[in-house]
RNA sequence: CCAAGUAA
């Protein structure tokens, strides 16, 4: 807990150090003590020293037994730092030794293939995923979809929306905000105008990036006018442009 | 029970 504060306040060094003196007092570091310090090195791109940290872990079971929380930190660390090749034995590893890996583990894989434009790779996973029945909830969704975006598959991305629909998943301003930067940077922005037609007849409250993302879209193709009568009933909202 | 993932 104490060191989780020094870890967000970047203090890393003095929470490791924190954490060899609790040892010589004989307080034990627990799962949670080690996964925070792991997070703390990855944000740092120490991540040699954050892999060195889970084999310590894995040396002082059962303890601080690494967790799905402890991995999926670390493969997220991993992906930030374009390692996600690294990140895919983890995940391996991790299933070797029996643990599920769950959404938050796929979101962050997924994500680190679409950041580094592995398209392929990712879409191998998403299959892996659904091979094994994985419950896809609403964040693994709506990395899909940005990946999908941001890769220019429009097509496949609108699909994955409808596929949400179908399956009782409830998209959010995120998963609608997406598509509608994809359609813009296509030049399609009379099509995002209509899909954020569509999420307010279906409920979702376009929020102050959905409205920015979709401003910049129409100020591209030269429609100002339009684009200020957002701006308004952005502001009338409440909302401030980003 | 405390630590993990998504859009500008």
């Amino acid at each position: 807990p104490v060191i989780h504060g020094f870890c967000k306040a970047g203090r890393v060094e003095y929470a490791l150090h924190l954490m060899d003196s609790m040892q010589l007092n004989g307080i034990a570091p627990t799962t949670v003590t080690y996964t925070t310090l792991i997070q703390g090195l990855c944000a740092r791109g120490e991540l040699d020293r954050a892999l060195y940290l889970l084999n310590q872990m894995k040396s002082m079971e059962p303890n601080c037994a690494p967790n799905a929380v402890t991995y999926t930190k670390l493969i997220h660390g991993l992906c930030q730092n374009g390692l996600y090749e690294l990140g895919v034995e983890i995940l391996h590893e991790m299933i070797q030794r029996g643990f599920r890996p769950n959404e938050s583990t796929y979101s962050v894989l997924i994500n680190g293939f679409y950041q580094w434009g592995d398209f392929t790779r990712a879409v191998v996973l998403v299959n892996e995923m659904g091979h094994v029945g994985y419950q896809t909830d609403l964040a693994t969704y709506n990395c899909l979809i940005n990946g999908l975006c941001k890769v220019g598959e429009m097509g496949l991305a609108m699909d994955t929306i409808g596929l949400m629909w179908e399956r009782g998943v409830t998209p959010d301003s995120s998963s609608y905000t997406g598509l509608i930067q994809g359609l813009c940077k296509k030049g399609l922005v009379d099509k995002a105008v209509g899909l954020m037609e569509e999420m307010r007849e279906k409920g979702i409250e376009p929020n102050s990036v959905t409205y920015t993302s979709l401003v910049n879209g129409l100020k591209q193709i030269g429609k100002n006018d339009v684009a200020l009568e957002l701006v308004h009933e952005m502001e009338s909202k409440g909302l401030k442009p980003v």
